[in-house]
DNA sequence: AATAAACCTATTAAATCGATAGGATAATTA
DNA sequence: TAATTATCCTATCGATTTAATAGGTTTATT
């Protein structure tokens, strides 16, 4: 399941990418028009803040714009800033690997082999997708 | 992240299509040759059994048994009983749809258009992999 | 009758998630 | 310079889900 902290920073990102001009706009806008918490939504765009894809204007007429052009703003990147790993499972991620405990060998492992296939076919689509992507 | 109700599910009937003959095996053997709690172990195949999958047998020499051949099993069936959705948003799932709170108009929703993209390719793998494929 | 194994359902402990709270900081404006 | 506005920061809460456990019941075999 896609956390609704992905969901709706998707939902904010899309909504600046959609704006003519580069404004800051209101975190009370963003949640206001996609139906989001506030609160909530602080916390997300403070993550893409932090993580270089958004820049920030305090007091008033601040608010937060977006660093890049939407086409240069990878769906991969938003996706592991925001969800984490891409993969189904620890074993197959490239980006947040670990080794499960109960499994003594991956390269034999039926999961494992399942889980990479799927992996390489959500990577393929994020890693080709950008926002500028999603707002046509 | 998949579940270990899902990965165990799908190590447990990947040992049982590894066999030759098709005498039941017990929980016990499994369990200990996957390193799976047995009781978690139970209620999953208990699910499998309810589903159809697999073949029980009480008492002395009892167990569980694959009641199709492997490459009869489909992994989406699979993926279904045991993790649920096959996507990531319930808006665009096939068999769990459920409408968004937040989301006004699915057509125009870049995280439904992105998810479902993504939805379309994992499905595309899950529906041509049996359990066969698994243990090759 | 004894034993072996699946069957069934409730409960618990821990983790995660979504949301909230409440103030601190910084920029603008009058 | 004081008031206002909006982001910044971090802690906490409540609900849900997950993984595991417990403890017995049923059915088949020996």
């Amino acid at each position: 399941m896609l956390s609704k902290k992905t969901k709706y920073g998707i939902k904010a990102l899309t909504f600046l990418a959609k704006r003519e001009n580069k404004e800051p706009v209101q975190i009370e806008v963003i949640s206001k028009s996609e139906n989001i918490s506030q609160k909530f939504l602080e916390t997300i765009l403070l993550t893409l803040k932090k993580n270089g894809f958004l820049g920030s204007k305090k007091g008033k007429g601040g608010g937060y714009y977006l660093l890049k052009n939407p086409s240069d703003i990878n769906m991969a990147a938003i996706m592991r800033i925001l969800e984490g790993p891409i993969a189904m499972v620890p074993c197959v991620s490239l980006n947040f690997y670990e080794k499960c405990d109960d499994c003594p060998n991956e390269m034999t492992c039926s999961v494992h082999k399942l889980m990479k296939e799927v992996r390489d076919s959500s990577l393929n689509i994020f890693n080709n997708r950008t926002l500028a992507d999603l707002i046509e």
